[in-house]
DNA sequence: TTTAATTACGTAAACGTTTTCGGATTACAG
DNA sequence: CTGTAATCCGAAAACGTTTACGTAATTAAA
């Protein structure tokens, strides 16, 4: 009760020494059952806890991962910390958490500040502003590191992410098959691979049609969001698409509020689809044909590669990890 | 670039001693200007940034909070992290974060993880099932500890949290006035303040309009979803009522599944209003009427009083502070 | 019985900081 | 020239662990 709790303090009411105290708390085997038992009962009576600090100086290990994201506050990421901090928990890790707002200055500036130890590993998914290949080529020999969904090619680390290009093609065609001839494509994530998979997919099932991509029909993502629903609404003005494809979730409530303004029917003018991750999609007016990523799993499954790095497991695997992204129809697309 | 760069060795190559070096970079008094330049041009030069296992451990800080919530994948929590994460960015603060998934027993496990000094301070919303005030009332003796939304009464900490009373009267009246006169009411977080506080807000409405508060009118959250689905179903079918006021977010969408299924129109048949803080509220077919918890600012302002107290700072201030939420009337309640 | 191996524990040095205390130097007033 | 204060810096002790190494006691092998 009195006093702060420390392993000294156990080692003196149990008389032995320090040494002991720790190897029978850390369950070495130069330590009789028996002593442990003491050990072990003692520290529970006292509520005994190891002190982080010291353990992380003297040991180099902290228990503590990082997570560094664009933004909790977006569903898809939000699921993937939820599959990450599963898995953390399973191994009895920490989970720090770090939003870079889609800047690469953060992003640096964060990873920076972890390599002097505070944390064993690092998952990301990196930012869209800029691509920074150069920069992570250098930091991923100075600390275990995975990358999911957004990452950096040609790094020797395990990565995690869906088969873009493919469910692209397919929502793609999808459209066709419903009657679509002029297809618009919202385009976001530009300068990453996952942005650019999404488009070229897009862009060769239309060609596998008879159907040309022209620049016209490309909406590029602008953080402002007054920009995304002006562009959108010239879109329809100039262009007439009779289809919407969205590659990320920010370009829905523009494209809805558009056709809203403009007084066009979902799906008998115009079919929409898109990107995304909102578990309020089949609610929508009308409800939203979706490609959905697994983001709960993408989580899982990265912080699953950490730890395999973390305890020097899964030398030989194949470190591209690809899962599956599902093409959710709804009335959004229907006939 | 050879060997680790830490405090011994800045002194070395600076031909000073630890301690002065160590002084240099807190930027203490006892140092000239001179020497403070040229040990912090060296550190930044060696890409020089101190050890946290070896600073938290000599100075019991650790520049480190943890934020506990039921899950992250929930607009509300969401977008509360975001809210906190700002402002400990401000301060120069790392965040932890725990999901407890409603388990008072998760939370009790983690809070007593972090007693032993691996963070400066905690940032909680309690879990929902359970009332577990004892136990808090030890607790935040021990370490700084800031409530948010969902709190625990009588503790003499920082509590933020919304009108939750007054706006639910408020918008139980606007129904009233949409001339509802049975309306249901579905029951979430039973067992905290927040929620008890919602139901009451209702209750005295009704009671203020001549209405009765009925126990058959009353759906209480399941965590399976599909229980909830059933239940407002059956409410549907025994009661007929001619409004549905949602207390929590998850009823969302099984209301609208069941008006669907039973082929009832919103808002002609019943109209339907929810606490809410989805970006897709007004997209949802019909778009729907939302108390709206301002969720950012909730995390921000507890942030900030988790850092008042840190800095020793607001000690005559008022500990309870309560945000307004807001009632936005869309097509759900519509005429 | 002697020797080697095994078991169980202790000693003490690290880990990289922060901080107390004291010492040396300089400046300045008397 | 002396005494006092201010300024700047260093020595060394912490902080609470982990761990390399040593050692005594016991057991097994010869």
């Amino acid at each position: 009760m009195s006093g702060e709790v420390n392993i000294k303090r156990l080692a003196q009411e149990l008389n032995i020494s320090i040494a002991t105290v720790s190897k029978a708390l850390n369950d070495s085997y130069e330590i009789s059952l028996k002593t442990k038992n003491r050990v072990w009962t003692l520290a529970k009576e006292l509520n005994y806890t190891p002190n982080p600090a010291a353990s992380n100086l003297r040991s180099n290990k902290t228990k503590t991962i990082a997570v560094i994201i664009p933004c909790v506050a977006n569903n898809f990421f939000s699921l993937a910390i939820k599959g990450i901090e599963e898995i953390a928990r399973q191994y009895g890790y920490h989970v720090l958490i770090y939003q870079t707002h889609e800047d690469t200055e953060m992003e640096m500036s964060f990873t920076n500040s972890l390599l002097n130890g505070r944390v064993d590993g690092i998952l990301t998914s990196v930012s869209s502003n800029e691509y920074n290949n150069e920069y992570y080529k250098n930091l991923v020999n100075k600390i275990p590191m995975v990358f999911f969904d957004r990452v950096y090619e040609e790094l020797d680390t395990f990565k995690v992410t869906t088969d873009d290009y493919q469910i692209s093609y397919t929502a793609t065609e999808h459209l066709i098959e419903q009657g679509c001839t002029k297809i618009a494509y919202l385009y976001g994530l530009e300068k990453l691979p996952a942005g650019r998979a999404r488009f070229l997919g897009y862009c060769d099932a239309l060609q596998a049609h008879g159907l040309l991509a022209a620049e016209d029909l490309v909406v590029h993502y602008s953080e402002d969001e007054a920009n995304n629903l002006q562009n959108i609404k010239t879109l329809f003005q100039q262009q007439a698409p009779d289809a919407l494809f969205s590659s990320i979730e920010e370009f829905i409530i523009p494209a809805y509020s558009a056709c809203q303004e403009l007084q066009l029917q979902i799906p008998k003018d115009v079919k929409i689809l898109s990107f995304c991750n909102m578990s309020s999609a089949k609610l929508l007016n009308p409800s939203l044909t979706t490609i959905t990523q697994p983001a709960f799993e993408i989580g899982n499954e990265a912080a699953k590669c950490l730890f395999k790095v973390l305890n020097k497991r899964g030398i030989g695997d194949d470190k591209d990890i690809v899962l599956q992204s599902t093409l959710i129809k709804r009335a959004s697309t229907g006939g």
